[in-house]
This record gives structure tokens, C-alpha cells and sequence, in this order.
RNA sequence: GGGUGUGUAGCUCAGUGGUAUGAGCACUACGUUGACAUCGUAGGGGUCGCUGGUUCGAUCCCAGCCACACCCACCA
């Protein structure tokens, strides 16, 4: 027996136990059929599950779920990201407790304690997952640092370096000064920020009273200035040009040179030019052959270039400001609105700073995954996000991917004695190289840096199923079907998977990339720890359940759109869940059970015809939504059919049934009702996965389980049936209405009234009426069949507009008005008709189907047209 | 500066070239009839951002405008 009350906590994850323990998530290789995988978005080990993850797992457990029914070969392929910063950015603050920094432990006792750390706190994502229903193959779990994939990234990496596509140079990068690294363009965060302009001058060499005017955002960098450019076009400085002017306070002379970044309209017209410390700076300097002088630390503070040595850079610049003060150079200070560059992790201003790095030549490598798009290998659902990727990928730059920290993938480079790269992807085989190369042995030195953890991501389509190995799994399950993901991280993850696959593997890691957008709190708003308006996942299934936080997520998601949070909802789709528990409730306590033998074709009363023809209605809405990842609109369908057909009407109208006499309806009845449960409950299986199963297991005894029952394949739908008990539904819907307008006595018949209705009223009624009696018959719900037809309703309607004003409910004037608008809105309509049909060209060349429509449409217009001038006319008599 | 998207009921959002059968929540009235008050029945509530154009007909297509959001690049 069911419990009384839905509870989900009774049996989630009982539920979730036995089918991780079954091993029901596994793929059966055995299988003939196709096979279908999704790589998770490995989550960073160090996470706890948001709404987002919600979002994105449910969307993929979803379409998992829905092949796996399908009778696919289905690997949903599980695993977490070692997450270089962040992670050591959590162990480094859990050392700081203790009063310890890495460098006391050293490099290798360091990534021990981060090794630790993992096996101790880094499952708590994982777990968490299952909660949410995730039918994730857990067997097969990877971890980015994993051996396996460590050989996949240092086998990639030798690969590249070797066919010239990584390469290392002494450029500008941006410098994260907290956590001492360089970063990538993609982890730099732009903020909106009001800072200070500072304008002063430069003494010109050997003219005395002659100044350069400069405005600068940073006073301090003017010790690693080596020109001032002005454009050649500007008039008033233009004069200035291969003169010199002499650095204040440290008195250096430095060019003044012609370039085009001087805009004249900007600033002073001359701009300082600090090629060590600016991006634009740099080109410039690489145009006139300027030196290049460094004047930061790693911790970005000032060097011994610099007459402030070890002094952040803000007491710097009010120093550097006070010394020009004094020289008298100073000449104004304004407020200046400006975007000022931050670490996305560390928070810190990113300063860009002259070292040697690695690059990925990621130009070359986005041609193929460019072309890979154009051609249709890999497809954007929704399309638009083609165009965002194109955009990105043809404006590529190279991709710093060395990372000064210590936790993550060290690059497998090692330097000789002279500094000479050997890249393999061994220590044996770099000694190998190098005693080839210099004929002798010798000691080779190990790269310190590690990868940056993108670069292992964009190998995790092919290294999470075995890659370099030849598996079966890579065979079977590579290309991926589709990447399910968000679309923050298309440039992240998506673009370097595109790159990393096409590269080595030739192929897309995945055929189509399903985008989503981002969960954000009930008014919209980004969701973030300091606002104080996240909601946690875990919180929310604890009050509602898994199932009613997945089916919200499935409900919300409208291709492209972000998903605003919304606790009612929720709570909404929770007695979504109590009803359908109850409504097997009624069928247990109706001995409603599931007959294996049962056909649902042979039913024979209208109402289970019309419940069955609903119910593959139904399945054909989800199925065909789910194959066009419409979410939304599959969660829906299984909604309303449930709600709104199943148990608001089909309940209601087999009760006398079940409660009659006639025994061979009853059992027919019976039999239909606890199909059309299981029909409920495999299609909502891939959006409410426990609640399906819990009533599945004790609604009867099954021969297989929920998770692999199949998938109802495609159906012939009996349209007149359907039609029958909608129209049906659709009149009591109105006659039900029209008892409330008319403010009909509680209980009262609606025949009683109109007997007591006067002759006049009675003899306007003479259709509906009809209805009336319609309606008796459909109370007692035999020979319903053909009985109501949509005439029927159709005078309902028409009949309702004359009797409504005799109970002086509706405006008779404006009544009439309505109905005159109604008339002129016909009438040019049927002048169109008319005019379209009697164009020779548009009868003679469009299609006969859409001749026929049009003059169907034309039929049905002067059809409504003489119904509104008979409406008129009755109404003209009140 | 470049790009993308959004503007529909009180709120959050679906949707469509043919009178908006819109959804959930909120609201109002009535109702504890034997699945369900985590419920039922009914109701109120919309100039579908503004202005033009195409069309017999536009909320939908096109153009312009207004407002908002996001992404990319830059600002000495």
C-alpha cells in the first residue's frame, strides 16, 4: 500500500542505493543498438553543488535517462577537475590556519597535503550529484590528474611542441600578483571602476621651458617609459618629434617618437610609453625598437629599476606624485571613469608583466575547429551560439597556458645545461634526447610550471574514455552525442575541446553542444555568495525533493534563457508530485491494476478511447520536444496530460464507472487506468526519476525495471476519440461557467432554472438546450460517443452571448458593439479571401492545399459571419 | 566602440501572421462529495515597449526609436 502522503525523502535515496548498486547506470555493451554518451562538465573538486550544476546536470540526466529508455548503449561519463588555482587556493587557506605557507612545506610535500585534501573533502560534489538523481556511471569516474589522463595531457603537450603549435616566449602576459602566475585573456575580469587621471610634463632635453603634457591612469610606470609618442598628424606637438625628453625624477632621456596609438584627441595628445607594462605599449615599442624595462616583482611590487624599490604600487604612486610636485612638474588631477583589469580567483589588480611563457598556437589550431562548426560536424543548439564561437575563434590569440603555480599538470620539458627544450613524456626519454644531443651524459633541469587546467579539460572527451589507449569504450562512446554546458564557459571549455579533438583526434569530441543559460535569483539578479541571495541546491531538495527541483529545471529551461529562481514554483511542481501520488493512490485503493496482457487499442468505452488517444498524444509531445532538446515544452506536456487530462478529468469521469454496475466497463476501466499510470510514469521517468520509480515498484510487479523500461515508440493516435471528450470537456468547462455568471443557487440544476425560465429567454435557447441534454447524457456518461459534437459547443457560445444580457449581466450596448467590430473585422477578412481567390495567379500558382485552406477559411468566415448577424438580430430585441 | 539578447497578466516567464483556449505563482469568491486542502470549482486582471512599413489582417515579419540585460575589445 502507498503511504497516505507523498514524502520523497522516504525512498530518494533508497532508490538512488539500488540502482548505483545494480549497476543500472552502466552501458550494456552487449547491446546492437546506438550507442549514446555525454562527458560531464567535470565540476571542480573542490566544489559544492549550485544551482547551476543543478540546472546542467538535470538537462543531461534527462536526455540520459530518456536513451537509456530508448534502448541505447548509454555512458553518462562522471568526473571532477583538479582545478589548479582554486584548489590550491583552498589548501593554501586551510595551511594559513595552521600558520604554514607552501613554501615552508616545499613543492613536493605541498601537492602531497593537496592529494589528501582530495581524498578527504573532494567527493563532496560527487555525492551531492547523486543526490540530485544523476545517473552518472560512477564506476567509471576520472579526475583530471588522474594517471591515465596526466598521459593523455603530457602526450598532447609533446605532440604540440613538437609539431611547433607550443612554444615559448618572453611576452607580456597578464600577471596575477597574488597567486604569482600568469593567467589567460579568459581569467582577467574587466570592472567598471572611477580612478584619477594625472596630468604632468616632461622637461624637454636641452630647451629649457619646453615640456611634453602627459595624462596618465599610472604615475608609477613612468620609470619603465623608454618613449613618448605623438601622432605625426598633430600640429601642436608634431614639432616635438625626434627630440628627447628627460624622465623626471630619475633624469633619463627618452625619445620622443611618431606613432599612431598617440591619438590626438585623447589625453595630452603625447602618451608615456611603458612597453613592459602595457599591452599597447609593448606593440609600440616592438615598432621603434624600444627597450623594454621591468620595473615590477612577481608580487607586484617595485623593483630596484625604480628609485622606490619594494613599495606596492599605490604608496609608489603618491610618492612618484610628490617627487613631481616638488620638481614642479604636477600639473592637475582629475577624476577619470575607467575599466581596470582583475584575477577572476584572486581578486587582485592583474598587472601585465614582461616573462618567459608558453603558448598554445591557438590560431592554427581554431581553423579546424572553425571549419568543424561551418560544416555542420558539430552543431549549437541553440544555433545563435555559432555565431559567439566564430566570433571568438576567428579573433583568437595565442593562449598562455604556463601557470607559475604548483598544483596541476608540470609541463614535460626539460632544459639542458645550455638551456636547450627537450620535451617528452618521460624523464627517460628527455635523458634519451639529450645524451643523443649532446653525446655525452648530463644533468637536465625539470620546467617548474604546470598547465593551466584548461588544457587538461580540453582533453576530456576522448582522455576520460581511455585516450592514448584503444579502448572500447573510445570506440563505442567517441564522438560524444552532445555537451550539455553553459554559455559562460564556451570559451573556456568548449573552444579548447573543439581545438584539443580536432587536433588529435580528427573528430568532434561531440556532435552537438547544447547551451544553456544561467540560474539567477527570483528577480533576475546574478546569483553570488556576497549578495546573499544564493539558494542551495541541497536545501531545496531536502524541503521538496529531488524530483521537484529537477522537474522546475526541466520546466524553465526555454532554449537560451537564463532560469530565474522561484521557491514557488518549486513548491509547485512538489504537489505536481503529491498529485500523482495520490492519483495512484485512487487507482491502488480502485484495484486498478496493470494487466501485461492488456491492450490499450481494444478499449472500448469513449472515455478510456478518448484517455489512451490522450496519453500518446502526450508521449508524442515529449518524445518529439526531448529529441529537440525543448525542455520546457516536454516537461510540460507530461504535466498538463497528467494534471489537466488524467487526473482533473479522466478520474472525475470514470468514478461512476468504477463505482456502477456494468462489470466488463468496470475492468476495462480499471485495466486503462493503471496503463495510463505506467504511461505517465515512463514518460515523466527522465524529469522525476524517484517518484516514478517509487509508484512503478509498488503499483504492481514488474518484469523490468523503471530506468530501462522502454520507450513507447512512435504510436497511432485515434483522433476522433480525442476529439469526442474534448469537446465534451470543453462544454462542461462552459456550462460550469455559465452557472457562476448566472449566479446560479449552489447545487441547482441548470435544467431546473431554465424551467423555470421564462418563455421568451426558453425559446432563445432553443440550441443550447440541446446542450442541456448533452450534458445529462454526459453525467451518466453512456452513449456519449458522437453525441457532442462541435456545433454543439459552437451554440453554446452563441447562445451564451444572447442569454448572458437577459440576466443583466453583460452590457447589452457594448455587447452589441463587440459583436458589430466582430462583423467588420469578418467582412474584411472575407474581402481578402475573396480578393486572393480571385487572383488568377495566386489560384493558379500556389498550391491546391493552400488554395483549399484559403477557401475553407473563406467558408468558415461566412460561416461566422451569418452566426454574428443572427446574433445581432436576437440581440437587438433586448 | 563591436556584438548578442530581452521588453506579453501583479510577479516570473511560455507562445503565435488570423478574435491572446496562455502557464505557474499571487489575488477574489465558493467548496472539506469516498485519490488529493501539497486540493477542487469559478472569477478578476493584458493598448503583447513606442512609431512607421509590408499584409485583407501584425503581439508575431521589416525598419527606426526608447528602455534593460549580457558578451567582447578599448579608453594615455
Amino acid at each position: 500500500m502507498l503511504e497516505k502522503n507523498y514524502n520523497p525523502k522516504d525512498f530518494e535515496e533508497k532508490i538512488y542505493a539500488d540502482w548505483e548498486i545494480s549497476g543500472d547506470f552502466k552501458p550494456d555493451m552487449r547491446s546492437d543498438k546506438d550507442a549514446f554518451s555525454i562527458v560531464i562538465p567535470p565540476p571542480n573538486v573542490t566544489g559544492v553543488l549550485h544551482m547551476g550544476h543543478a540546472l546542467n546536470d538535470t538537462l543531461q540526466d534527462i536526455l540520459v535517462r530518456y536513451n537509456r529508455m530508448l534502448g541505447k548503449k548509454v555512458l553518462w561519463q562522471p568526473g571532477t577537475d583538479h582545478a589548479g588555482i582554486a584548489t590550491q587556493m583552498v589548501v593554501e587557506r586551510n595551511l594559513a590556519k595552521e600558520g604554514i605557507s607552501r613554501h615552508d612545506l616545499g613543492r613536493e610535500k605541498f601537492i602531497e597535503t593537496v592529494w589528501k585534501w582530495r581524498e578527504k573533502s573532494g567527493g563532496t560534489i560527487c555525492k551531492q550529484l547523486r543526490r540530485l538523481g544523476a545517473s552518472c556511471d560512477w564506476s567509471r569516474e576520472r579526475f583530471t590528474m588522474d594517471e591515465g589522463l596526466s598521459r593523455a595531457v603530457r602526450k598532447i603537450f609533446v605532440s604540440l611542441y613538437k609539431d611547433g603549435l607550443i612554444y615559448k616566449a618572453k611576452k607580456l602576459v597578464n600577471w596575477d600578483s597574488k597567486f604569482m602566475t600568469a593567467v589567460s585573456d579568459l581569467e582577467v575580469i574587466q570592472k567598471e571602476t572611477v580612478g584619477k587621471m594625472y596630468y604632468y610634463k616632461y622637461p624637454i632635453e636641452r630647451e629649457k621651458g619646453e615640456y611634453i603634457h602627459i595624462a596618465t591612469t599610472r604615475p608609477e610606470t613612468m620609470f619603465g617609459d623608454t618613449a613618448v609618442a605623438v601622432s605625426k598628424d598633430n600640429e601642436k606637438l608634431k614639432h616635438l618629434i625626434g627630440k628627447n625628453a628627460i624622465l623626471p625624477i630619475v633624469n633619463r632621456p627618452i625619445p620622443i617618437i611618431a606613432d599612431e596609438h598617440a591619438d590626438p584627441e585623447k589625453g595630452t595628445g603625447a602618451v608615456k610609453i611603458t612597453p613592459a607594462h602595457d599591452f599597447n605599449d609593448f606593440e609600440v615599442g616592438k615598432r621603434h625598437n624600444l627597450p623594454l624595462i621591468n620595473i615590477l616583482n612577481p608580487d607586484a611590487t617595485l623593483n630596484e629599476n625604480t628609485p622606490f624599490p619594494g613599495m606596492d604600487t599605490q604608496t609608489a604612486r603618491k610618492k612618484t606624485i610628490e617627487k613631481l610636485e616638488e620638481l614642479g612638474l604636477m600639473e592637475r588631477i582629475e577624476d577619470h571613469p575607467m575599466v581596470i583589469p582583475y584575477g577572476d580567483r584572486s581578486g587582485v589588480v592583474i598587472e601585465p608583466l614582461l616573462t618567459d611563457q608558453w603558448f598554445v598556437d591557438a590560431p592554427t589550431l581554431a581553423k579546424e575547429a572553425i571549419r568543424a562548426v561551418e560544416e555542420g560536424e558539430m552543431e549549437f543548439v541553440p544555433k545563435s551560439y555559432e555565431k559567439t564561437y566564430f566570433e571568438w575563434m576567428r579573433n583568437i590569440q595565442p593562449w598562455c597556458i604556463s601557470r607559475q603555480l604548483w598544483w596541476g599538470h608540470q609541463m614535460p620539458i626539460w632544459y639542458g645545461p645550455d638551456g636547450t627544450i627537450f620535451c617528452e613524456e618521460n624523464e627517460e626519454e628527455a635523458k634519451a634526447a639529450a645524451d643523443k644531443h649532446y653525446g655525452k651524459k648530463v644533468e637536465l633541469t625539470r620546467e617548474t610550471d604546470v598547465l593551466d587546467t584548461w588544457f587538461s579539460s580540453g582533453l576530456w572527451a576522448f582522455s576520460t574514455l581511455g585516450w592514448p589507449d584503444k579502448t572500447e569504450y573510445l570506440d563505442t562512446f567517441y564522438p560524444t552525442s552532445v555537451l550539455v554546458t553553459a554559455f559562460d564557459i564556451i570559451f573556456f571549455w568548449v573552444a579548447r575541446m573543439m581545438m584539443m579533438s580536432m587536433y588529435k583526434m580528427k573528430r568532434v569530441p561531440f556532435a552537438k553542444c547544447y547551451i544553456h543559460g544561467l540560474v539567477r535569483d527570483e528577480h533576475g539578479q546574478k546569483m553570488s555568495k556576497s549578495k546573499g541571495n544564493t539558494v542551495d541546491p541541497m536545501e531545496t531538495i531536502e524541503k521538496y525533493g529531488a524530483d521537484a527541483l529537477r522537474f522546475f529545471m526541466a520546466a524553465m529551461e526555454t532554449q537560451g534563457r537564463d532560469i530565474n529562481m522561484s521557491e514557488s514554483r518549486i513548491a509547485g511542481y512538489r504537489n505536481f508530485a503529491t498529485k500523482l501520488w495520490n492519483a495512484a493512490r485512487f487507482g491502488e485503493m480502485n484495484q486498478c491494476l496493470s494487466q501485461p496482457d492488456f491492450d490499450e487499442n481494444s478499449v472500448k468505452h469513449p472515455v478510456n478511447k478518448w484517455i489512451v488517444a490522450k496519453a500518446k498524444e502526450a508521449t508524442k509531445e515529449v518524445t518529439d520536444n526531448l529529441n529537440n532538446f525543448r525542455f520546457s515544452d516536454a516537461a510540460n506536456a507530461v504535466y498538463q496530460f497528467t494534471w489537466g487530462s488524467f487526473c482533473d478529468w479522466y478520474i472525475e469521469m470514470i468514478k461512476p464507472l468504477l463505482y456502477g454496475e456494468d462489470e466488463s466497463a468496470k475492468s476495462e476501466t480499471r485495466a486503462a487506468f493503471a496503463w495510463v499510470l505506467d504511461r505517465i510514469l515512463v514518460i515523466l521517468h527522465p524529469f522525476m526519476p524517484f517518484i516514478t520509480t517509487e509508484l512503478w515498484n509498488n503499483t504492481a510487479s514488474r518484469q523490468v525495471k523503471l530506468i530501462h523500461a522502454p520507450w513507447p515508440k512512435e504510436e497511432k493516435i485515434d483522433t476522433a476519440a480525442m476529439n469526442d471528450i474534448d469537446w465534451a470537456i470543453e462544454l462542461i468547462s462552459s456550462i460550469r461557467s455559465l452557472r457562476a455568471e448566472m449566479n446560479l443557487p449552489a447545487g441547482a440544476k441548470l435544467t431546473a432554472y431554465l424551467k423555470g425560465a421564462s418563455e421568451t429567454s426558453l425559446k432563445n435557447m432553443h440550441a443550447f438546450s440541446n446542450i442541456i441534454c448533452s450534458l445529462a447524457r454526459l453525467e451518466k456518461l453512456d452513449a456519449l460517443q458522437g453525441e457532442v459534437t462541435p456545433d454543439m459547443v459552437q451554440s453554446v457560445f452563441r447562445e451564451a452571448t444572447v442569454l448572458l444580457p437577459l440576466k443583466g449581466v453583460v452590457d447589452f450596448a457594448a455587447e452589441r458593439e463587440r459583436l458589430r467590430k466582430e462583423l467588420d473585422s469578418l467582412n474584411k477578412n472575407l474581402e481578402g479571401y475573396a480578393r486572393k481567390l480571385s487572383n488568377p495567379s495566386f489560384v493558379e500558382r500556389a498550391p491546391a492545399a493552400v488554395v483549399a485552406e484559403e477557401k475553407r477559411r473563406q467558408a468558415e468566415a461566412m460561416e461566422n459571419k451569418s452566426k454574428v448577424e443572427e446574433a445581432l438580430q436576437r440581440i437587438a430585441n433586448f
